[in-house]
Parts: C-alpha cells; structure tokens; sequence
DNA sequence: CGCATTTTGTTCTCACGTTCACAAACTCCT
DNA sequence: AGGAGTTTGTGAACGTGAGAACAAAATGCG
C-alpha cells in the first residue's frame, strides 16, 4: 500500500513538465529566496555539495522545515549524500520565477524611491527596472540611476510596452491608494508597497507591504516588554514566551 | 473544575496597574502598529468614535480578527457603541511602547541608510536616529538629514551616550554580521536589518530583516503562477488558493 | 420599565505551520 | 556482497492563528 502513495514512481512522471501536487505553502514561499540567496553564498565559496543541515545554518532555519520546505518542490537531494549546491539553486531559481527577467516599474521617486533605483540587488536577483515615475513636474527629466524620470501619466504606455506585471509604490501615504488603482487598471497584477498605508486592490492582484516603521515599533513593542524586567516578564520567561516570534535567528 | 481554569475572575486583577495574563500573540503585535495608524487617520478626519467594523476597514483586516487582537489588549471598548479613538489610539500606543521616545542609530550610509534617515516615519512615531555611523571614512563627517557621519567605531560611546537599544543595519550584505555582533556586544538588544544576509544572534536578543528583493521575488512566484493559466492553476483556482497569502487586501 | 437594536468580547472549530522522529535510500568500507 | 553510517523525505503530533457564531452589555424608543 505504501508504495502506492509515493508520487514520482512511473506513470506520474508523464504528467506536464511541471509535476504533481503542486501547492506550496505560503510560508514556504516565503523562505524560498533565503534558500536561494544561501545557496548563491555557498557557491561563491567554491561548495558544490551540502547536506540540509548545512543549507538550514546558511539560511537560518532549522534543518527538518528546509527539508520539509525542499520537499514541496521535489526530490532534488540524495539520502545519505545531501544536495548538489548548484542544482538545487536552479530548481528553486526556475520555481520562484527568477530565470527570467521581470520588469518593474517604480513610482515615486523620493527618498525611498530614489535608494530602490539604485539598488543593485534588484538587478542581480532577475528584476529589471524599466521606469521611474513621478507626478512631481520638478522631478521629471532628471536622471536616477541612468534612468531618466518620466511623468506619472506615462505609466499606461510603459506597461503596454515592457509588458510590465510588478508595481513598487515608493509615494507618500497619501497618494498610494491612488498608484494603485491606476497600476491595477491596466493590468499590473503584483504589487510591492512602501507607503505607510493600506491599499486595497481586486481579488487576483497580490500586494505584499514594507513598513518601515512598523518593523521598528514591533522591536520596540519587545524591547519595552524586555526592558519590564519585573513580575510579569518573569512569568512569561518562565513560560519560555521571552524568545518566542522575531527571536534569536 | 472548569472554573478554577478561568483566569481573570475577581483576585486575580489585584495584580500590579498592568493587568493579567498577558501574552500577545506574535501575530497581533505585528498588526498594533497598523490599527495605531488607521486610528490616526481617523482622528486627523476628525472622527472621536469607531466600530470595530469601521476601523478593520481602515487597517484592511476583517473585523473578527481586530476585535480579537483588541482583547488581547484589555477591553477598550464599549458594546453596542464602539471603541473612542483617541482613547484606543493611545492605549494602543502605550501597549507598544512609543508613547516614549526611542533612540536609535543607523550603520552603513549608502543608498539605503540615507534613505532611512531621512524617513520622516520615524520621527513622527516615537523613533530619534541619534546617530549615523559608516565604515567608509570617506562619508564620515558629512552631513545626512541634519545629522553628521561619524566613524563606526564610535558606536560604543554613542550607545552608551544615548542609551541606544535598537539598532539599523543598513550595510552591504558582507559586513552586516560584524555589526550585528559588534551592537549585541554593547548591549544592543533590537536590531532591524536592512541588509540581504541571515544574521546570527544570541537568544534574547531579537532581528527583524527587512529584504527588498526578497519581498519582489515572492511576488513573482505568484505572478509566475498566475501567467501560467493552464491545468494545474485552474485546479489550484477551484480550490480558492489563488487568492491566498499576500492577496488581495 | 421593557424590548428591540447595536456592537463588543469570547468561545469553538478548523486550517495552517512547525517540529519531532523514523523509515527509505544512498555511500563507503571490509 | 553485506553491513555500518549518513542523510533525505515524510507521517504524525503539537501549537498557533483565523474566522464564524453567539452571549453579554450598552443604547434608544415606545
């Protein structure tokens, strides 16, 4: 009967190119760039083999979740041997999407906006920034980035032309929700948001959120908690709460 | 027996001005800072009264969810009324700790980190960059939002100085583990990494990563997804998976 | 005063995520 | 070839989080 439940024996392997089963789990998702970005480490430094354990302490996570989160994609390791660093990096690479180039577009190009145009990790990791918008009229035709600013309005004909499906919003509060539903209206359908506010958008359309200060006030939440250093966090340590969530990596 | 479980009856709230059993779930203290926003954006709108209904709109959660995460808190509210906004804001605000100032100090002066001390987000929410420290001493001694780059090296007196518990890693992803240690050894107990590498830290002391291209490559594995519309998005589809994880908000 | 209405706070259930523990599978050595 | 040693992949137990649903408490009206 067990041999039965095992997926990739024989005739399931004539599925698609893609195989089976295929739901990762979000927080697997989300760990999959660590994976990825440790495995780029491990090769510059000349690795071509590691054992989960070993990916699990570049990535930070403990050895059965990476284990767990690899098996989701397939069976890339060896049992007794361990996984070949640059297989494993293009089998993740090509699940995550990254082996090919996504075009981004940014809007608002202030300070935060400015720093993301220059930022070459965008570049090296398979994103291609092909404009910089702002409504600002003081902004435009400057150059950031070897990127020349173009005026807000531009964005339909720079999606059309680029075929452009992510959006950053680097704008204040304010005007967030606004980019948004103009990013949405002619078809970008991923959204990266760095305005302290909330956007809402139609079902189908991802946005994922960067708060700044909203990391900062979750460290201060736990800094003042640790700071309390009387009965109460006393109890919790006991309870082994102290280095519960963003703990010890 | 049941009875005896019950934790907030009667004795038990003779506990210090603090009350009783508090543990927040990790998953709501990530979610304070937003509610505390959209509380401030009522207010600046001149609303003194909300219900639970109103403000889950605003900070883009279901009202389920904010009611329970409010009672973690305590009970604010008041049935068949609501919750008053000022006094819920400021509750909130102490809860998490920035009804206080923070002191903070940003290393690592690129892109980035000039970005992050211009951020005027931080100021307005109870956070007070005391410091910009950079390794390169080329930029030491010049002048960033008002405040001069001095040498990594006076991270200890400044620390101490200014009682520094939270610190910004804002440098390339090579030198951030050096800074990591060096602010846990001086008693750093908070650090918010901006830099695209895994850093280890003793327990107790508690890392929160902030990473650009990783927030980007997770989009594309759902865009990724979405572009394939063959079979196996259309089974994942029927199941309601496609709008998970970082959907629509 | 009592009743209908509103809205909170809480309980219950289910789904998701993490961790443990172990069998399966591979290598190496004798 | 066979056994000892390693390491993966996964089943099962556990803990946390989300959402539905409802009882409790307040208001307002007749």
């Amino acid at each position: 009967m067990i041999g039965w439940v095992r997926l990739e024996s024989g005739a399931v392997t004539t599925r698609s190119s893609t195989d089976a089963a295929r739901v990762i789990p979000e927080a697997t998702v989300a760990r999959l760039p660590v994976y990825l970005r440790a495995l780029t480490a491990l090769a510059d430094n000349g690795i071509r083999t590691c054992s989960s354990e070993d990916l699990a302490t570049a990535a930070g996570v403990n050895s059965a979740k990476l284990r767990k989160d690899l098996s989701y994609l397939g069976s890339y390791g060896t049992r007794g041997v361990g996984y070949d660093v640059d297989y494993l990096r293009y089998q993740i690479a090509r699940e995550i999407g990254v082996t090919q180039d996504w075009p981004v577009v940014i809007v608002g190009i202030g300070n935060l906006g400015h720093a993301l145009a220059n930022y070459s990790g965008f570049r090296s990791r398979g994103f291609r920034v092909v404009a910089l918008l702002d409504a600002d009229p003081a902004l435009v035709g400057r150059t950031v980035a070897d990127i020349a600013v173009r005026p807000f309005d531009d964005l339909d004909e720079i999606v059309r032309e680029h075929d452009v499906a992510i959006g950053v919003i680097a704008t204040p509060a304010h005007a967030a929700q606004d980019v948004a539903d103009r990013m949405v209206g002619i078809g970008i359908t991923s959204i990266l948001n760095f305005a302290p506010a909330v956007v809402a958008v139609p079902e189908g359309v991802d946005v994922r959120k960067v708060d700044l200060s909203i990391e900062l006030q979750i460290l201060a939440y736990h800094e003042q908690r640790k700071a309390n250093g009387g009965a109460e966090a006393a109890a919790a340590a006991a309870d082994g709460v102290d280095a519960a969530g963003g703990g010890a990596a």
